[in-house]
DNA sequence: CATGAATGAGATTTCATTCAT
DNA sequence: CATGAATGAAATCTCATTCAT
């Protein structure tokens, strides 16, 4: 149904290319992949392709927005459920011990991740992008309920919200980017063991 | 009459294409990075390096072999002074501190690695080349020094010398893998936080 | 019930497209100016423009038939009020004296119909339709009053009317197409100095 | 032969590009025509050609470098022969008489003129080159002629050497032009004409 | 062995034209 | 008749690799 057709369709239609751009690059790499590629496996024309996204890299930049941000928004739901702030805590190291990070499909999404911050390492604006919502939708929510939890006294005063909260994304990133390459990881054992660590370093010892 | 060219020249130019190589790999990237960028960096003609080198993809793989071989090699040498476990493990955790992860050239060895790595996931063999190095180099030193440890009774006896070299590694990677993306990231607090977290985590309270 | 669409309506249609494609190929040229330009520019949608017109060519055509004839007809009017084949070609001269050949529309004119005549000039049918045309609106236009004005007594027997016809037509061409590039190009003075001279030779010296 | 060639192989490769460009964008017009025609006419591969020249526009611009000031300094040595600002002028306009302007390759040669100064004329930066050109080779070297002829006394003195130089091209310019169109243009009727009527106007009345 | 000109497959992108609604 | 999403041929340009000298 060409023309005059529902903004909901034309959104669906932008969904099918960045999903099958995500396959894409997922198996062969953000360069590696070719237009060609995305034509292929969505089935969608070249020239379609190109009334929706006017480059190559206009797909990998929305692809990354838009990945980045609904991860967030998920977790975020379930997380207004808990009350303190060490069930927060592990509310999100639980969420990624519960992940199965050697899911083809998993793999994909940290491999594109990867690969996106590699891209942004060289491009100065796109540092910034990263850099603003690392901060807005990482790092200020675990400084937050860190904040929170010292405040109910449940975490030691002498630890700094934002530095944990970078440790924290920091340590996680560090353990589920080995999984990538490395395949017999013992990726549930050292979750687990940082979620301890990190905890038993900032709780108060009642 | 061909000129017989000695063993040790023919290292030589290969290190200078590998050295060039290394700083366009780092400028650009393996995949923008092109050989007429080496040419030009080296000064070394294009015939030349395909004497050397049967393809750009051998020049990359060789490059990874040798740098991370020599990374290893160096500490090796100076953490033979060092006596006691938790003495080597400081030495290890400082030799990260020390460093700066935003020089240029230090974020370029970071990068490299990393992109590496993301090659790597897609292509099976080389998977297993890596997990064979990062054992044979980097988790076995780890492991045995937590060992050593063990029997000196300097590190409790259930953690898992495995899991944490591991765990170790996985740390580091993360911390340094920050930094060559987000600028204002708190490198050495977070450094030292994960150093003192970490022994407090395995050293035997006396 | 097919909405009937009334000639009127559909001439006004075709119109507007023909300005809005003057305008983007005056801007652009023929080739850089795309359907999509002239779809912005006029607000009617692609399908309706190959409604009126089966091609891009067919518009480019259609556009230069009007616009010459146009041109003639506007002068052809005023020209009638005058007597002697002097104050003909004075009035000729003058028309181009007056108009401001560095004001952008006029530019675009110019441009436009230069790329034409190129365009022509590779397609041997399109030749021959300018070819007629000019003999038939201008030379043929000049030429007349050249005679008129040998019957008169105003100019020269020995002056070949069609010769001098192409000449005229030549000499304005010449400098007129100077404007479009040289924009310090002495234009009023050359064309009043065009005028003496050209009158000066072919007038009967009483 | 391909490396270590010499300049001047390097420069008739250039040369036999530029010369199979020429017959390319002659026959078919600069956006017509494409690298691929290009390709095929000269037998140089794709590559080959990119190696010489960094775009299709750059080839465009070399060749009307190079055609204008060839045909400038061709007549220049010719033209240190004649004495008198009179032979002179007549020198010039003896050029374009002999000149056979509906031989296909001089046709060619307009034709791509006319179609690069279009191309100017939507490029301001163009547009002031051509402009220099037009003064340094061109209209100087008439404007020159004139004043010289005027202290001989040749040449009234009311005569405005800059205007009758612009003007001297414009009037070749409009008449050359109408050739590449029109098939029954009376050419050197017209340009004798010219002649007569440009050397009448400037000369002194003895 | 060194050189660097030559190659050409293949990548991205554009745009006139069609046609289902 | 009007619409504008879809099409895909074709254009420009890149770059790893080869090979004659």
């Amino acid at each position: 149904m060409p023309p005059i057709v529902s903004d909901a369709h034309k959104e669906n239609r932008k969904k099918e290319i960045l999903n099958s751009a995500f396959v894409c690059f997922a198996k062969k790499g953000f360069q590696e992949a070719t237009i060609n590629d995305i034509v292929e496996h969505s089935g969608i024309s070249k020239g379609a392709i190109y009334n929706y996204f006017k480059s190559k890299d206009e797909i990998y930049l929305e692809l990354m927005s838009n990945q980045t941000v609904q991860v967030y928004e998920n977790k975020k739901l379930e997380l207004s459920k808990k009350k303190s702030a060490i069930e927060k805590l592990n509310f999100w190291f639980d969420a990624y011990l519960e992940m199965d990070p050697f899911l083809e499909e998993n793999k994909a999404h940290f491999a594109i991740h990867i690969e996106f911050k590699l891209h942004a390492s060289r491009n100065p604006e796109l540092m910034e992008v990263l850099n603003e919502r690392r901060h807005k939708y990482f790092v200020r929510e675990i400084a937050e309920i860190i904040s929170e939890g010292q405040m109910a006294g449940e975490i030691k005063q002498n630890v700094q919200p934002e530095v944990f909260a970078d440790l924290f994304w920091s340590v996680i990133d560090g353990v589920v980017s080995q999984t990538i390459v490395y395949k017999d990881y013992p990726y549930q054992q050292t979750i687990n063991e940082v979620k301890e660590m990190y905890l038993q370093r900032i709780m108060t010892t009642s």
